[in-house]
DNA sequence: ATCATAACTGAACGATCGTTCAACTAGAAA
DNA sequence: TTTCTAGTTGAACGATCGTTCAGTTATGAT
């Protein structure tokens, strides 16, 4: 046997939690790429540097490593929107229009999530984890708006309006515009979509917006 | 030889547009059955009634099949919410409202439509030919909601708006209350999403919506 | 230094996929 | 009635999929 085989061990080993770590990262690094078409247990593994055998190994099947990875990638995003929010400091009008700069941003308004999203929803048809997964992320999402809706509601100027119908209605309308552009980027300006969002706010604190 | 077996022949020969139609029609039902695994040339096969190697004598692959299933399912959707505003003939304002109701009725507010759709955008990932379809649907449908508001704001007592950024945000809300009620329908009803877009163009009219 | 443990490997398996093609036959034309 | 065309069949093929498991080995405990 000679020194190089010696000194070099075949494969590191690593905890449970850093290892489904890793796959997870390894999971999302393939759909960015490569779509539907990285989601087989071979390219995940190759992607992760490990042998097609050690998923299983921590994963009971290739549906759970999925459902990590849809939430992480789902929480990430919520987070990543939310710290701005709350950088943003200032006042409810502010904070709305603080959010919207951050889901109108590429960390939000991104081909490469749709693509993976799409692969989420594809999977929530056959497998519950997914589909658990799916509903535990998205709600957070809109219980948030209902939050910054109910803040403007709660201000002095504010006209009364229907805070669940609102947080449906701009809820909606920023997955659509998200889902439009993505599919179509050269549509309209994520600017365009600003404006738009912008207006809507605007028109319900005007109180001509009849929710 | 028996009687039987003379009079029962083996297979019927249809024309290759007849066959391209029973084809298409066998994909969506297959998808409605039983969403993305209804796709397989053996499922889609059995459906219609035929043996598998027929799919590909009348199709080149089975992308383009897929990619038949799409353009008519989205033109049949299409015309029929078009169909119910003309039938309507009503004012633009009167005529907007029809198109709403069209809009959150069964016949595209429907889990089935999302599951195919989901299919859909899955395979224009992959294929250039899914993807074209999907392109020119889409565009037709914008083109429409353009075409309302333009009729809206040409009627003597509207502000003035920008049609093209009016049609982006109405779309945009459109879609996304159709896809977020299709993923979890218990998060509002119908009637909700219906009051949502009539107050929504109440607002555009009113002039408060600064587009 | 030795041992026990569990992370790890990778060949193998059975299932399913889209596509091919030689053989068959329904049905119209001659 | 016979011939010919082309719609139709279905076994077979090679590729790829998720999962299994007997064997290997890194690594901390003794």
């Amino acid at each position: 046997m000679t020194d190089t085989q010696k000194n070099s061990p075949k494969f590191r080993r690593h905890s449970p939690d850093e290892r489904k770590k890793e796959l997870v990262e390894a999971t999302i690094k393939c759909l960015e790429k490569k779509g539907s078409d990285g989601l087989s247990v071979r390219s995940i593994s190759a992607e992760a540097g490990i042998s097609v055998g050690l998923i299983n190994h921590h994963y009971p099947s290739k549906d759970d490593l999925i459902a990590d990875a849809y939430e992480k990638l789902a929480t990430d995003i919520l987070h990543h929107v939310l710290d701005l929010v709350e950088k943003s400091g200032g006042n409810p009008r502010e904070r709305m229009s603080a959010f919207f700069d951050a889901y109108f941003s590429s960390h939000v308004l991104d081909q490469k999530i749709l693509r993976i999203w799409i692969v989420f929803w594809h999977m929530s048809d056959k497998s519950e984890k997914v589909r658990l997964s799916h509903d535990k992320t998205s709600e957070g999402f809109r219980q948030k708006i209902e939050l910054m809706l109910r803040d403007l509601g709660e201000l002095p100027e504010a006209p009364n309006f229907n805070y669940r119908l609102a947080a449906i209605g701009l809820s909606g309308m920023l997955d659509g515009l998200w889902l439009e552009w993505c599919l179509n980027p050269t549509s309209f300006e994520p600017e365009d979509g600003l404006k738009i969002c912008e207006a809507w706010v605007d028109c319900l604190m005007s109180g001509s917006f009849k929710l």
